[in-house]
This record gives C-alpha cells, structure tokens and sequence, in this order.
DNA sequence: CGGGGGCCTT
DNA sequence: AAGGCCC
C-alpha cells in the first residue's frame, strides 16, 4: 500500500505527498457528529490546497445547443448526428440506452423512435462555447478552455476575498464522499490548510455561475470543486446532469481509488494505459501502489513522477488563460473521394468556409495545411485506415491578404492547397480520399498598424515573477510583429515515443514528454514569452478602439475590461 | 466502430 | 510531418 517505503534516495518526489500520519488533513480522530460516517484513514494528498479551482462541463452540449434552437426537441429523445455516428444524445435518449459515439444503426435498434439532427457543422456549438467562456470571465480572468464544452476557473483570488467576509455556512450541491447532502458536517475535522472554507464558498459560486448561465444564456452544466484541476474536473463527474459535486481534500483518495481504469484519469489516453497494462496497473489504485522505481525505469524520472503524483490526486498544473485560437480549421469526410474533380470541389468548399472564419478572427495566417486520409485495398475491397493520415504544409505569401477584398484571397489558397494535396497523392494512378482538412495556423498577431499602438506602453513589463497570473496565459506560438527581442527557446527536448505503436520493444524505445498529455504546458512563461494583451495598465487606452469588429481585436477587448 | 474539431511536443 | 492527448 505504501510508498514510501521503496522511495528512498529520492527525496524528489516523496516530498509533496503526504501520506497521513500526522498531516494536516488527517482525519482519522473521533468525529462525535458525524462517527457514522466513513472517513478514509489514509489521507495521502498535498499538505496544503492553496488554490480554488470550479471546474464546468455543459451537459450534453451539442443537443443542448441544438434544443435551445429547437426546444420542441426537449421532450424526445433526440442524437446529434455525424455521418454514422451519434456523437451525444439528449438525456431522454440516454434514459433509452443511447451513448455517446454511438453508431447510428446501433442507435437506432436502441431507440427506433430517436429523432436526429445534424451535427456536422460545429458553427453554432463554437459560437455558444465562446459565450459560455466569455461569461466566464465576468468571475476570473484565470479560464482555460478544454474542448468546446469545458472551462476550468482558477477562482482563488475571488475566494481569498471574499471568504473572511462572507464566511460561508454551507456547502451548494453534492460533497463528495458525503450521502446525505444535509448531514451534519460538523464533526468532519477540516484540514489545517483552511481549504475547507475556500472551497465551500467556491461551491457556492459555482452554483451562482451555474445559475447565471442558465439565465443569461439557458444552458446547464455540471461543475466540479476543488483544489486543483484533476480532481475539479473527476469530482464534477460524479453527479450529472445539472448538478454540482465538491471534493474535500479527505476525501480524495477515496474517490481516485474508486476509480476502476486508469483512462478515467485525464492525460492517460489508449497509449499510456496500454503501457500500463502491461506492468499490470489497471486501475489508479494499481498505479498508486506500483513501486516506484520500476515505473522509473518503465517511464523515466518525469513522467513517472507525473503518474504517481496523479495517483496521490497531486497535480500543481496552473490554470492557463486560453486565448485566439491557435488554428482554425475544417474538415470533411467522405466515403470515396476518387477523382480530381470531385476533389477540387471540396477543397473549394472547405477553403470558403474555413477563410470566412479566418476573416472574421481578423489575424492573417502564416502556414496553411492540408491534411488527408486514403483508405487503403485489402482483398479487393476498400477499407478506411483510421490510423493513417497525411499532411504537407506550405508558407502562405502574405501578399495573399494585402488585398482588402478578401473574396480575392479564396482562390489562391485553393490552389496552393491542392498543390499541397499533389504532394500526397499521385493523380496519375487510381487512389481513394476519406478525408480532408484544410487548417490554417501560425498567425500574425492581432496588433498591425491600428491596434498595436495602443499596447506600446512602456511601463507595461510585469515586474513581480511571482504573479502567476502574468505567467500562465497561452503562449502565443504566433509571430510577433514588433520588437521580437529575445526569443530563447525554453522546452525541455525530450526523446518521445509512441505509445499505441508498440508492436516492437516498448523498453527500448525511451522516454517520452514527461508531462501526461492533459497537463502538459503546465509551466510557466518566460517575460519575453507573455502575451501583452493582459496588462491593466493599458486598460484605459482601449476606449478608443470598441468599434472594432474582428474576433481577435474583441478578444483584446474582452481580455482587458470587466465587464 | 469510425465526427469534427482542438491543444502541445518532438 | 507526425504523434499523443483532450472534448
Ligand atoms: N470524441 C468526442 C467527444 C466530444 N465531442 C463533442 C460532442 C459533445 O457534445 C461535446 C462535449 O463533450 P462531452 O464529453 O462533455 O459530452 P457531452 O457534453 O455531450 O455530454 P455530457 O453531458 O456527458 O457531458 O464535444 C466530440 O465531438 N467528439
Ligand atoms: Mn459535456
């Protein structure tokens, strides 16, 4: 059970975990009020729980959107299609058996009766998942987007300003670990860190934004609370729809060890949880009890320090500000796409689609790719291989959007991607397209001539290394215009592997990232690194600029007021 | 079984 | 250019 016990030598990473005896949150003293009730003896988690992080999740989000639209849909059981696929369903249809990702004939056996609507076009979703975050950002600045459909708050300044005067008495929603959720809490020894306040006023707020959502924009969502955003985003999961669930730090080994995959654990995707199959983890309690060294061996220093950490329910990874998006895309796929022709016209159709979107950004894109899938011939007959995707990239010419009419801009760049798509298929012998994707990426920020001046204010530099907040916006991976000063290198630059690609020796083939996918990113920015969108100082010279339209120079906007 | 997006790292 | 992860 313990391990702390194979860990010597390595004060590294024995250090932020707590196994219980004499911590803080030990929780194992008589608890006269509530003594029926099953604390965990074992309270291995961080000793303190400085930050306050909510974490939001709509409840089925494409047909939620869609029966906002359409509220005659409320009532039956409805699925969002994409081609073959029920991608989400309704919670009517779920009631019937319905999933999600679930295929349209396996749908339709389920419940003959689903009423279906197309879910192809994610135009609406991506309009109502932006105003779902800017919403958002009316609580903290500090929210990192997951998906369309997902936003975790860092509300611990909110929290820490609010919690002495308000003192909050009771918890909103669901405690977990806890049945009953008018028990009487008041034999629960409250860690020593004083989260315990913290977070239950954060359970009050996230019912405040939960409630704010519904009326402003008639959507509702799931929250989870907590300390960090691993276990925000796993408590939120516990009690759905439209409910709200907080996770106490006592309680969170108890609800990790629950757990029955190590997939349920955001960040170990098919890959990592094949590879930890074959060491025999299944489960997160599996990997918490995994001696340490072999996972070192396994994975190397970082990455096995990330697992285990994880299994503790440890995670310091900052809420990281999302900002413009860093690609823009569209995409189509096709049962047999077999001629130039045909080819050529869709190419046309993603190109207008995917530049309008790029016109109303308002930022002019550097590279543009083009991303394929052939299906391949196997006994005669044409199998798709999902696994199998192609992609050329090419520079795009910024004379291209010199021209203000931007109806010129379509044709030049359908060409250049179909000489990008010359590259991957040979037009001379038969071949089968299944997909296509037209992405447009790198791009120029958003400050040229008549926005830039108002972010030149020299005194602007934030000068205090401590506050996170400066340090934890997206890094622009977008050119900067101007001064472009210092632009170290900062990544580590680790050797990668390929996780479900194992056919061979997975031993020899080395370490991988370190950071586990979802919490990736997760350090902090370099001065010369951070966008300057967020200076307050400068907030009183975007007065002048309200008028502007494109998203990119709204987003400034939104980025700098309160709103 | 098989959408249509996104993010980051190597 | 590819691969891993997320929704
Ligand atoms: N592999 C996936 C996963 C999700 N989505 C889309 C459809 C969902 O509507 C939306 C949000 O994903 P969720 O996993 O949060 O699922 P839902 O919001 O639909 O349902 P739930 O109520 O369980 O959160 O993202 C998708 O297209 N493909
Ligand atoms: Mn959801």
């Amino acid at each position: 059970m313990d391990f702390e016990d194979s860990d010597e030598g390595d004060e590294d990473w024995s250090k932020p975990v707590n196994d219980g005896d004499g911590s803080f949150c030990s929780n194992t003293r008589n608890s006269p009020k509530v003594s029926d009730l099953n604390f965990p003896k074992k309270i291995s988690t961080d000793i303190e729980h400085p930050r306050t992080i909510i974490h939001i999740d709509m409840d089925c989000f494409y047909a939620q959107v869609e029966m906002i639209r359409n509220p005659s849909l409320r009532h039956v059981p409805l699925g969002i299609q994409q081609k073959h696929i029920i991608v989400t369903c309704n919670y009517p249809a779920r009631a019937i058996g319905v999933t999600k990702l679930m295929t349209i004939k396996d749908a339709k056996t389920k419940c003959p009766s689903l009423i279906m609507v197309s879910g192809e076009d994610l135009t609406e979703y991506r309009k109502m998942s932006y105003k779902i975050s800017e919403y958002l950002l009316k609580y903290t600045k500090k929210i990192e987007r997951l998906g369309f459909d997902e936003n975790f708050l860092d509300v611990s300044e909110l929290v820490n300003s609010r919690v002495s005067k308000e003192s909050p008495s009771q918890f909103s929603g669901h405690l977990y670990g806890i049945q009953d959720n008018k028990a009487d809490l008041s034999g629960l020894k409250q860690c020593g860190c004083g989260c315990y306040q913290r977070i239950m006023l954060a359970s009050n707020i996230a019912q405040e934004i939960r409630d704010g959502l519904y009326n402003d924009l008639g959507i509702t969502c799931c929250a989870g609370i907590s300390y960090n955003k691993l276990l925000a985003k796993l408590a939120g999961e516990k009690h759905k729809p439209n409910k709200q669930t907080t996770l106490l730090p006592e309680f969170t080994l108890q609800l990790l060890h629950s757990l029955p995959s190590t997939r349920n654990i955001p960040g170990i995707g098919y890959g990592m949880s094949k590879r930890l199959r074959v060491l025999d983890i299944d489960s997160v309690l599996d990997l918490y009890n995994y001696n340490q060294e072999k996972l070192i061996t396994e994975f190397g220093q970082q990455t096995a320090k990330f697992l285990k950490d994880i299994s503790a329910g440890i995670d310091h990874t900052p809420v990281v500000r999302y900002g413009l998006p860093q690609s823009i895309s569209d995409e189509d796929s096709y049962r047999d796409l077999n001629n130039i022709k045909d080819i050529e016209k869709e190419i046309d159709i993603l190109v207008d689609n995917v530049l309008k979107r790029v016109v109303e950004d308002g930022r002019n894109p550097q590279t543009l790719r083009v991303t394929i899938r052939k299906s391949i011939l196997k006994d005669d007959k044409l199998v798709i291989d999902y696994g199998n995707r192609e992609s050329r990239q090419c520079p795009l010419s910024q004379t291209i959007f010199n021209n203000k009419d931007t109806s010129t801009w379509k044709t030049p760049i359908v060409e250049l991607a179909i000489s990008l798509l010359n590259k991957m298929v040979d037009v001379t012998k038969p071949f089968h397209l299944t997909l296509i994707n037209i992405c447009f990426t790198k791009f120029l920020k958003t400050c040229s001539k008549d926005i830039s001046t108002f972010f030149s204010s020299p005194n602007s530099k934030p000068t205090n290394s401590e506050n996170d907040e400066f340090f934890t916006q997206r890094t622009s991976s977008s050119t900067k215009i101007s001064p472009a000063k210092g632009i170290e290198s900062f990544f580590a630059n680790n050797p990668t592997l390929n996780f479900h690609k194992e056919k061979r020796d997975i031993k020899a083939v080395g370490r991988q990232n370190g950071m586990v996918g979802f919490f990736k990113n997760g350090g902090k920015r370099k001065e010369s690194e951070s966008n300057k969108n967020n200076d307050d100082s400068k907030r009183a010279k975007l007065d002048t600029i309200f008028l502007l339209t494109h998203q990119s120079h709204q987003f400034l906007i939104h980025q700098n007021y309160k709103i």
